[in-house]
DNA sequence: ATCCAAGTTCGATGATCACCGAACAGTACG
DNA sequence: CGTACTGTTCGGTGATCATCGAACTTGGAT
């Protein structure tokens, strides 16, 4: 896939369309998105976990809901620049964007993870 | 005032109505509390203000909402424990309560502010 | 007592949100 | 092919929330 929105003849710009650009994230979005405990535990398994698909998040998270709502979850997680999801065959696996949520507000996800 | 729920003979236990008790703070509550865009003006300009009455960050935020909006708004830092309110006469107070936020989550306070 | 300034509280309203079930789409595997 | 698995999308529902105006309380000043 390639979201090439450049002109002819210029660099190419890239732009992902399901994740925010790291200049593009807002701080309200992600203390909101961060404000459900749902999401919260989502976050810190991920963080503990590494790479995760989205059953194995579902798994080892305990957390109650359906599928439905898991895919909520993280479709606000990823819309407001947390998690970056890497589609793989039918499987999605989901990573915490430490590097650009460290650039933009550091210390911010550390203190929010140490709990 | 006095608060005194303690018994007769052993060391009076002063409970504040107002304001949660440090370790009855939650995480999720402090997020969403600073997850909308008008509290988060509120808490940076009582960051840099200092001790600053209601009326004085109505002002000085240059927010348009109504004194009723305003109210509910320090009710939600207020009970969330993000703002510590000191009632003097008929005026009202508000100070971070930096130190018992970042005894809990140490960095996001600062991780917050520093934007 | 009178007036005003500072805040709160009480409905009410419109918007947003979390959650669900059902239907759907894509991939992997027999 | 069909079946199972993974995840999304769509409508709907009940709950929560931000906002407002109006009435109220309290305190200070004249």
């Amino acid at each position: 896939m390639s979201w090439d929105t450049g002109t002819a003849g210029e660099p190419p710009v890239l732009h992902d369309p399901d994740h925010p650009p790291v200049e593009e994230i807002e701080l309200t979005t992600v203390l909101a998105a961060l404000a459900e405990p749902a999401r919260l535990t989502i976050l810190r398994t991920v963080a503990t976990t590494g790479e995760a698909s989205c059953s194995d998040i579902w798994e080892r998270t305990g957390l109650g809901g359906t599928k439905s709502t898991m895919s909520h979850h993280y479709k606000v997680l990823r819309e407001a620049g947390v998690l970056h999801m890497r589609y793989v065959g039918s499987r999605k696996f989901a990573t915490i964007r430490r590097a650009d949520l460290d650039t933009r507000w550091p210390g911010l996800l550390d203190a929010v993870l140490r709990d």
